[in-house]
DNA sequence: GTCCAACCCCTCGTAATCTTAGGCATAAGA
DNA sequence: TCTTATGCCTAAGATTACGAGGGGTTGGAC
């Protein structure tokens, strides 16, 4: 990773919750999974990875169970429960009025 | 202000140094002028607004003056600095670059 | 004449979150 | 054998925004 960006703070949890959306994945499956598709730009650091999804765990946002990954290995997989699902739209939602907002303010890109 | 959004920390600095380079301006001002920009969205409370301000101002990013306002009240007027323009083009790329790579995991408001 | 909203500045404690830096363990490949 | 990738975890530290408080002035409504 040449230079991942930091992350603003707050913008984890709605990371990982929609990456959980396409379906059931261990905590080093959801840091590379990101890293990968935002072209190494966003690097989920492991000190912030796994206690966020403790935290969404004691939400009752995701749930875990320990599982086999592909190469054999004991992972624990972490899943959307429905509240995740709820919470995962209203974390989009502000995240995309967010945007909104800050561009009033910084302008569009190319403006 | 119905339902200001919370704050991403991280986010106000640039906020703040985009303002400023509209032209010098007072802390109540910036943040009067932040929340009607952004139509109520942003609402940057001054327990955040008056340390941030001391934060870019230690970093040499803006200087302060006092001076008088429209109504004839004294107050202290911010203005960017060479560096503060200098790291607000960095905060602005910053800001842009991250919105991209969310928008790769989260997928486009649209879609 | 008094009261209240808007204007203006500030500080402190608290909570939340990410970074850095460690520790531990297994498997595959050079 | 040694390194890399895979996997999980914690603790200390720093940063930053929020909430709640403090102060004071001005102008207009009542």
């Amino acid at each position: 990773m040449a230079n991942p960006l930091e992350l603003f703070k707050g913008t984890l949890d709605v990371l990982i919750l929609k990456t959980l959306s396409r379906g059931s994945l261990h905590g080093y499956g959801i840091s590379r999974w990101i890293r990968e598709t935002t072209e190494e730009e966003l690097n989920i650091e492991e000190g912030a990875l796994y206690p966020a999804l403790r935290r969404l765990e004691t939400k009752g946002l995701v749930e875990a169970e320990w599982g086999v990954t592909d190469t054999s290995r004991e992972a624990k997989f972490y899943s959307l429960t429905g509240e995740g699902r709820t919470e995962l739209e209203a974390g989009l939602n502000h995240w995309h009025r967010y945007v909104r907002a800050m561009s009033r303010v910084l302008g569009s890109p190319a403006g």
